[in-house]
DNA sequence: TCAAATTTTTAGACTTACCTAAAAATAAAT
DNA sequence: ATTTATTTTTAGGTAAGTCTAAAAATTTGA
C-alpha cells in the first residue's frame, strides 16, 4: 500500500508524461508539487525501488507500467469523487479540487466500483478532463483550444485547461459551461481578444480566457 | 488543523471516556489505538500544549471542551460516512468500519454537511449507534443488552455492543437486524443462553451473542 | 572548447509519530 | 510500613518526508 505522498508523485509524473517524451525532470516535479528538487531526488530513488518509475540518475524519471496504472487510478479516484461532490453534495466545480485531492488518497477498491456505479459510470469530471477506466485507460478525446476556432464557426465547450477558482468563476459569470454551444463572431488581430455568442448573450474576452477553454469543432 | 494521529487520540480518548469518570489512563489509550504507553505519553503531551486535553503526569487525561468537539465531530464524519457505504453504496454493516476510519479524517465542512443534509439527517449509523450533530451533541438513547430481557417480554434491536465482521454476518444470518422484534421464550438458568423468537424463527442464542445486542424494551 | 550558468544530487538536519529499554512514580500486598 | 508489582515517564533511536547548503554533473553559449 503506497502513502499518500508515494500517490502524489506519481500522480505528478503521470500529468507532465502526458506532454513530454523524454524523462520527468526533478525540477519540473518539483514544481508540480510545490517541493524542493532534493525532496523530488529521495523520493524518486525510493520509487525506483519500488519499480514504479524507472530513474537514471540527471537523465529524469518515465513511469513503469506498474507505476503508470497506479497514477491513472489516484487520477480516476479524484476525478470521480470530483463528480459526486458536484452531482449529489451542491458543489461547485470550483469547490471541488482541493477535497479530492484529499479523497483520491482513499484505499477501498469496492468504495470507488460502487460509487462509479451510482453515478451511472461518468465518462468525465466536472471540468472535462475524462475519467481513466478500472485498468487505467484513458479516452483522450480530441479537443481544440477556443483560441484556435476561426470566425464564424461554432464550438461545443467541453473542457477547462485553467481550472483555478477565479477563473471558474468568471465561467460561471459568463454563464460559459461543459456543453454549451460558443460562436465566433469576430477576431480582433491586435490582442487576439474574441467577440463570441453563447446562447443569445455577446461579449468579447480575451486571448488569455480563450486559451483556457476546450471546445470540440462542431462537424 | 489537527493531523490523522490526533485526531485518532481524540476520538479514543472520547470513546474511554464515555464510561470513566476519573482521567484515562495512559495504558488504556495505547491499548485502545493498539500502540505503546510511551507513544501515548508524548502524543498527550502535544494535546496538553493545544489545550485539547487536560493532562496531569501520572493522572491521566481528560478531554477539554474543545478537545471534546473535535471528537465528536470525528465521530459524526465516521459514523455520517458508515451510513452512506451502506444506503447508498452497498456496503454491508460488517464492511464499513474499515474505509470510515480512513474517511474521518477527511477535512471539508461542506462536504460532511452536504451529506447529512443527502442522506436525510439520519441519527444513527448501521450498527445503531447515534450520530453526534454538528455542536458536538449526542443523543444516547436507553437500551439494554438483550441478555437482561425477562422471558415472555419482546424487545426491539436497536443497536450492537460488538462490531467485530464475525458477529455482524453471524446476525445476518440470523436474520437479525436493527428494528426487528425478539421475543424472549426461554432462559436456561445454567449457561444463560436464551431462546428466542424473530418473525415466525425460534432459535438459541448463547450468552455471548446476547450480551452483545443491544434492544429497547416494548412498552 | 571551455568557462559560466543551470540542474541535479548528496550531506546533514528537522519534524512527526512511532519504538525499546531504563528510570521514576504510583499502587498493591505482605 | 516496607517491599513488590504495576504503571507511567524519560531517554535515546528509527523511518518517512521534508528542508538548506554544498558538491557534482550537465547544459549553455562565448
Ligand atoms: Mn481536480
Ligand atoms: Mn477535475
Ligand atoms: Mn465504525
Ligand atoms: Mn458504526
Amino acid at each position: 500500500m503506497l502513502s499518500k505522498s508515494e500517490e502524489n508523485y506519481l500522480k505528478a509524473i503521470f500529468h507532465l508524461s502526458v506532454k513530454a517524451e523524454k524523462g520527468i525532470s526533478t525540477n519540473a516535479i518539483a514544481q508540480q508539487l510545490d517541493t524542493k528538487a532534493s525532496s523530488v531526488t529521495d523520493m524518486v530513488k525510493k520509487l525506483s525501488e519500488k519499480e514504479l518509475v524507472l530513474y537514471v540518475k540527471y537523465q529524469g524519471v518515465t513511469l513503469t507500467d506498474k507505476g503508470e496504472k497506479i497514477a491513472a487510478n489516484v487520477i480516476r479516484k479524484h476525478r470521480l469523487w470530483e463528480v459526486l461532490l458536484v452531482q449529489k453534495f451542491n458543489f461547485n466545480w470550483d469547490e471541488v479540487h482541493e477535497v479530492a485531492e484529499q479523497l483520491e488518497h482513499i484505499h477501498s477498491k469496492k468504495l470507488i466500483d460502487e460509487m462509479d456505479a451510482f453515478l451511472g459510470f461518468p465518462k468525465h469530471d466536472p471540468h472535462g478532463d475524462p475519467i481513466p477506466d478500472k485498468d487505467g485507460n484513458i479516452n483522450f478525446l480530441e479537443k481544440s483550444l477556443l483560441s484556435t476556432i476561426d470566425v464564424n464557426m461554432k464550438a461545443v465547450c467541453v473542457g477547462v485547461k485553467d481550472t483555478s477558482s477565479d477563473f471558474l468563476r468568471y465561467l460561471d459569470k459568463q454563464e460559459i459551461a461543459l456543453g454549451k454551444e460558443i460562436a465566433v463572431l469576430e477576431k480582433e488581430a491586435f490582442d487576439n481578444s474574441m467577440l463570441i455568442r453563447i446562447g443569445t448573450n455577446e461579449f468579447t474576452i480575451s486571448q488569455q480566457i480563450a486559451t483556457n477553454i476546450y471546445v470540440k469543432n462542431k462537424e
